[in-house]
DNA sequence: TTTTTGTATATTAATATCTGAATATAGGAA
DNA sequence: TTCCTATATTCAGATATTAATATACAAAAA
């Protein structure tokens, strides 16, 4: 066990689960915005911020403000090959 | 979000740690033996066994009796999949 | 019976998750 | 400017889940 397997789980641990996987899941096709996402979750808005704050914090995310909306895209490579395996 | 996000995100959770990720990548390059995962993990053998359990219940690995050892192997195609995308 | 190999269980500590309220940030209208 | 709305984040709390340890138990072979 050794650095390598650290990252990749930790990145796994931040896909591994539903709402965030399908948060980075619709960030690849081409979604954007939070609120979007959060009907389409049919979760509370807080609640999909604070997985955004998680894939953001494991590196799969980054976002960039928009006037009042915040644009979030993949920039982890590990994370869109997973996705792409799992398709 | 459907129910395959959620078998998806449930099968990486399961190798979203370090030890289990571990496990599995090692088990796809032949290694079987539990005492020997522990020496190489350097973690003892019950914590081995808990995470196994883990694995097992996720329906990524499974397991036959061979004497007195346990040989375990991956029969998950999504998880083959994840650890070779990340080789 | 003793040793080796592995699993099961209980306890504790640490994390993660969800909800609701409060706060911030940006744009537009009065 | 001030107020209002939409968008998004942060915080506090309660609850739930996970992980690590130690211990006990089970199965098989020498």
């Amino acid at each position: 066990m050794n650095a390598g397997h650290r990252q990749k789980a930790e990145m796994l641990k931040a896909l591994g689960h539903p709402i965030r996987y399908c948060i980075v899941e619709g960030l690849l096709a081409g979604e954007q915005n939070v609120v979007t996402m959060a009907e389409c979750l049919r979760v509370p808005q807080p609640t999909v911020s604070q997985h955004l704050q998680v894939l953001r914090a494991a590196g799969i995310l980054e976002g960039r403000r928009e006037g009042n909306e915040m644009h979030y895209s993949v920039v982890n490579d590990g994370a869109k090959k997973v996705v792409a395996a799992l398709k």
